[in-house]
DNA sequence: AAGATTCTCAACCGCACCAAG
DNA sequence: TCTTGGTGCGGTTGAGAATCT
């Protein structure tokens, strides 16, 4: 796809406009800043919202305030579609008042302004990362847990604030869902026909894109990918505009306990040997930085980051088929 | 009073998307 | 189908204002 040019960084000017240069735009307009030492990106921005009577020029209210926190934790940082909220506000208002003062407010408060939770709980999810448990129970897993796990993320729609008065041109589309029945894994695809597919199929997706999310996971699909497209089962299931699901799931969520369904015996001895050498050399490096048990406190977590790149330099001179695709490990 | 620091505003950048040729 | 130019938008940055020391 073709871009638009970028400005270009000589002549062209930084600064607050002034009344000279909005004469000259009036009188020649805002196409390529005709006589103007802006570029017509510039102009543009600068026709298009200036002068706008209609602005608000005093301070936001809490009322705003509440609304731009409501909508932010929903649809994220769409400040174009918020700001349609806020009669008199624009986007770049609402950016900047958040930038500027809700997210150091909501910290102040003890909330993550990203991920709208407190900080406790962060820390805490944070810790039980830390676990570590070894690479035998930990390794990517998709089991039973896994399973009902994706049913719960993909149920888990996330329905806009009330009042919420949404422009339907400028709808986000709705994203990939994922639905289990039995052991076939149904994905609802925002572009073509829904797929079918098995565990193996799934699993094998996921790990080769190295998705974390639904979006990622459609892209590998459309990529086409170890299968192609026609080994899966097209389906056809009713959409579900009424709904927007905004909270994409992390594989991560599923590094579950319980072993994952095995692979080929050979495969599955190659990954153990990979693993054992993997854990034991981090383990050992680990010690050593540490001078403790294996509990990666922040002052061992560089020294713990660095055994693990230095292994998996390692791991992939020691084992290079590993960097082929996948397909070609059968 | 003066320099340093912080805050605010909006210009600018880079990317994605779309339509026309 | 490809190229080109226009548009929209979120993120970044810099200039000037306000506040602090």
């Amino acid at each position: 796809m073709a871009r638009s040019p970028s400005c270009e960084k000589i002549n062209v000017k930084r600064g607050l406009w002034t009344t000279e240069e909005d004469t000259k735009k009036l009188a020649f307009g805002s196409k390529h800043g005709s006589g103007l030492k802006r570029c017509g990106r510039s102009c543009r921005i600068r026709w298009t919202n200036y002068p706008r009577p209609d602005l608000k020029d005093d301070n936001f209210t809490t009322q705003e305030e509440d609304l731009i926190i409501k909508l932010h934790a929903a649809i994220g940082s769409r400040w174009s579609i918020i700001a349609q909220q806020l009669p008199g506000r624009t986007d770049t208002d609402v950016k900047n008042y958040w930038n500027s003062k809700l997210k150091k407010k909501l910290s102040q408060l003890g909330i993550d302004p990203v991920t709208h939770k407190p900080f406790s709980k962060l820390i805490a999810d944070y810790g039980n990362i830390g676990g570590c448990q070894k690479p035998s129970t930990r390794i990517a897993s998709i089991n039973k847990d896994f399973k009902n796990a994706m049913m719960l993320k993909s149920e888990s729609h996330q329905t806009l604030p009330e009042g919420f008065i949404t422009n339907i041109n400028d709808q986000p589309k709705p994203p990939p869902k994922m639905e289990t029945t039995g052991n076939n894994f149904l994905f609802n695809r925002t572009h073509g026909d829904d797929l079918s597919m098995n565990l193996d199929q799934f699993q094998a997706i996921s790990m080769k894109s190295g998705a974390s999310n639904c979006i990622d996971f459609e892209n590998e699909i459309m990529s086409v990918s170890m299968f192609g497209e026609d080994c899966f089962s097209k389906t056809s299931s009713p959409s579900t505009p009424s709904t927007c699901s905004t909270t994409a799931f992390s594989w991560n969520d599923f590094l579950l306990e319980d072993a994952f369904t095995p692979l080929a015996n050979q495969e599955q001895d190659l990954v153990s040997q990979i693993e054992d050498l993997t854990w034991n050399k981090i383990e050992v490096k680990s010690l050593q930085a540490s001078g403790s048990d294996l509990q990666f406190s922040s002052a061992s977590d560089i020294s713990f980051m660095e055994a693990m790149l230095d292994q998996e330099n390692e791991m992939f001179l020691s084992f290079p088929h590993l960097m082929e695709e996948p397909s070609k490990l059968n």
